[in-house]
DNA sequence: CGCCATGTGGAGAGAATTTCTCCGCATGGC
DNA sequence: GCCATGCGGAGAAATTCTCTCCACATGGCG
């Protein structure tokens, strides 16, 4: 992210090193909200952080401090992304399925929705460039106008499904096969909101492909190790995972 | 759910209300765990269940206990609900469809994948009838024989969303909204499964449709009333979440 | 109807976890 | 090279959660 999320004119300049720790700072917090919800404990975020817990408590007092840090720098890049997406000229639904692939990547289902209702809107909407919201339903707007989405899909069927598709399975640990899978999941239910009468696209599904086998070895490994949900990507076989890729595909089958 | 989920002859004949108030603390337990994780404090269980902690502690010694209680009974509903599904004859995809929106009000997502780490495989799976597994995926290979869904989809891409489908909008709080708004989405992703050259379906989409103006106004009270994530349906524009009606609109459409 | 084995509730001690401050030491920047 | 700024970690205080104990209640049987 090259946005400094600069905190206005009115904080004194921090120093070098302090500036640093506080984006590690927020980078670790996110990690932990994303994991493991807004209640984790702080430690945990100061040790993935690199830092003492000194550190975190004098750059962020309170522990709203840090949910409204995540969120505005969570929030920011996703405006961002809205904001590109919906200059691109050509394709509406291209640029849209993009951004949706960017937000998952952001996972802002697992971070945002927690944090909300942890302070008011003004605290956290004044400091942001802008809304994601119009630029996004600009973008459906023009894809359903240009037919490739069908009509009766409405705002909340692009978006609230992000939040539940970023969320991470629980039982703890990230997984790559869920990050993956999570965008396999999210292109099946793209295709699912194309209009009637439209042509199926022949792109073979990417990401991994859990059949049978692999789901009972995933379902194991769960059980066995206890906790042990952090499966590596090895056991599923993988056709293409990389978002270029992905959306790649989808041009050249679908445009 | 009319299974008593028998303890077997060892255990000797609880008492009337005992046992009343046994299944009082798995309901409990389920909606907990469901909501908060493996991990929620036992007095918010024994409060639910309407007893004492020392009632809860009596029936389930260690939190391991609850866990495998919850476990056996929501596998053992699913398990039923798959076999059920696979003695339909006539239409596969149909019955897969009923099944998933079966599995997904049982919020296995919730539940299943943040207990199992907590037992041995054997521990559980010995007091089951069965597995789900072989009955759901003999479901998708028919479906795909009778070309009802794409070849190149695999058990997971059918299963495994269905755990994030069913995990409720994190933000505390179980919502009407959140609910319905599943179901619609899991009827959009099997839409996204169908094979190439289908005819897309003409049903409208069911359960809520939150718009710009629907979603702006989840979003507000979300972050207004802190954690009141309790939005209830009033806001959106419901056309139907039965599960029944649902099902009714695919056949007609499809059949 | 009445007895008693079985079951119940809630207070509270004890354990575990988390919060947050203090102070001696390190280091970036002029 | 000086010093304002920043750092780390120990540990006290607060909070939360666990789990037992015992006086009281009640279902089931004769």
């Amino acid at each position: 992210m090259s946005a400094d999320t600069d905190d206005g004119p009115t904080a004194s300049p921090l120093r070098a090193d302090a500036r640093r720790n506080r984006e590690q700072i927020l980078r670790a917090a996110r990690e932990v909200f994303t994991d493991q919800g807004p209640d984790a404990p702080l430690d945990e975020i100061a040790r993935r952080a690199g830092v003492g817990i000194a550190t975190l408590y004098r750059r962020f007092p309170r522990r709203d401090d840090l949910h409204r840090g995540v969120a505005v720098e969570v929030l920011t890049a996703l405006i961002g992304a809205a904001n590109r997406a919906a200059a691109e000229e050509d394709d509406a639904c291209l640029a849209l399925r993009r951004f949706l692939h960017t937000a998952l990547d952001l996972k802002i289902g697992s971070v945002l929705p927690s944090l909300l209702g942890r302070f008011t809107a003004d605290d956290v909407l004044d400091g942001l460039p802008g809304d994601a919201v119009e630029p996004v339903d600009a973008l459906l707007v023009r894809a359903q106008a240009q037919g490739r989405i069908r009509p009766d899909v409405v705002f909340g069927d692009i978006t609230l499904v992000i939040i539940r598709l970023s969320r991470p399975l629980p039982g703890g640990g990230r997984s790559a096969v869920d990050d993956a899978l999570a965008h396999r999941q999210l292109d099946v239910y793209l295709d699912g909101l194309r209009p009637t009468g439209s042509p199926r696209p022949t792109t073979p599904l990417g990401g991994p492909a859990v059949d049978v086998e692999a789901f009972k070895r995933l379902r194991e490994r769960l059980i066995d190790d206890a906790y042990g949900a952090r499966a590596d990507a090895d056991d599923v076989s993988h056709d293409d995972s990389r978002a270029d890729a992905r959306v790649a595909d989808v041009r050249a089958d679908d445009g």
